[in-house]
DNA sequence: GCATAGGATTAACACAGGTTGCTCTGAACC
DNA sequence: GGTTCAGAGCAACCTGTGTTAATCCTATGC
């Protein structure tokens, strides 16, 4: 399976062929992390970067009521906190919601790529401010959409973002996450996502099998 | 009044007398915008970036349902879009939420700053950073809090941004947006929202003249 | 001084979604 | 084959917030 990052990459940017081997070099040493542990905690100054090869995870914070708060879903080829250098310390956490395969990057390793291909540097800028208008979307869709609409929004952007990687074909993919995650993410509580997805499922908008998610007017 | 924008980079950035200088050569063509009114509309490539100087702005998206959804507020010393360029073009609106005074500056000055002020270089990186870190606050708060602790969270992170460019004592200031504003920012009816507000009163922890706003609790 | 308009306030009513607590299912493990 | 446990499903009840729609206030312009 070719590496997602790349074909992430490569759907907006040209990349040469040295490009393409400088990142293949940098990925080779990948970890296997299992569901539910955290790749960077709150307050955490780290000094690497990493990309998720395989799996799902996620940046939450905990709110002082106990509660867990997902803020952002990080899909195979996602990268995290290339820049957190500048901010100084992580506002929040990366944890694990599947068993994931994930590269580490060491900061030296990130800036010999940047300098030495501009292409990649574009790119690795270009990444988080994606990342911030996916934030104003999710901002927009919870809470202040009824429930139902919130989670379809979840499901189909999964279904784009996974699409993008090649893990998803015309209308449907492997979500390895529960219930809960997704209330956590919605601010919903989880008993009424349950009821909600059975609502969805009723109206013939999702088809579940297992883990497997199918959308079948995504197909149009 | 000193720039607001030079106040704010210098809390956490060493400017040399050459920076702050290029600065404000870039900074003198103020115009001012009266309130309810576009800078920059969703779809837009804007060919230069704005900076207020005085007032309130907002980024907003208008929903399918026509309703207004602010998912940022930009206050005295903040900057908008300056890498909306790597993106292509804007995913959201910029519009005056009161009277305000707006600098433009043109791209080819911004990318002359850059060039050739290494430490302004890394504060315009570091400026969409904290923006995100903002987002990722406000999704936690929207949505998933009781409403008034939504309200006092919005009313104190106008506080704090607004004595970091020296607009407001220790515990009051300025707001000059109004409900409805507010209840299109916390995704609540401005009915509640001024039921929040008379509640918050009541229990004494803001106190409000006109537009002005007094915490009380904070100088505590 | 009066008219006007945007903003703030209030009240009555309806419902989406939270909470609690239970049951059911299936996979992993001994 | 039985046990265990996490996840999914279900029902009853309750409350926070939205909706509507009317009234009041305060600046502003004529």
């Amino acid at each position: 399976m070719p590496n997602p990052f790349i074909r992430k990459l490569e759907r907006r940017f040209q990349l040469s062929e040295a490009d393409r081997q400088a990142l293949i070099q940098a990925s080779t040493k990948v970890r296997h992390v299992p569901a539910g542990e955290d790749l960077i905690s709150e307050g955490d100054v780290p000094d690497h970067v990493f990309l998720i090869q395989r799996g799902f995870a996620c940046r939450y914070k905990i709110l002082p009521n106990g509660s867990r708060s997902i803020v952002a879903y990080l899909v195979p080829g996602d990268m995290c906190d290339l820049h957190v250098a500048i901010l100084g310390q992580m506002d929040h956490s990366i944890g694990t919601l599947s068993p994931c395969d994930v590269v580490a990057i060491p900061r030296e390793t990130v800036e010999d790529l940047t300098t030495n291909f501009p292409t990649l540097n574009r790119a690795f800028w270009w990444a988080p401010l994606v990342d911030e208008a996916t934030l104003r979307e999710w901002l927009v869709n919870m809470g202040r959409r009824p429930a139902d609409l919130q989670v379809a929004h979840i499901l189909c952007e999964v279904l784009v973002r996974l699409q993008a990687v090649g893990l998803a074909t015309e209308n449907s993919y492997d979500l390895p996450i529960t219930q809960v995650d997704l209330s956590d993410t919605a601010g919903l509580s989880n008993v009424h996502v349950n009821r909600v997805l059975q609502e969805l499922r009723g109206q013939g908008l999702i088809v579940t099998k297992g883990r497997h998610m199918t959308i079948p007017e995504s197909s149009a």
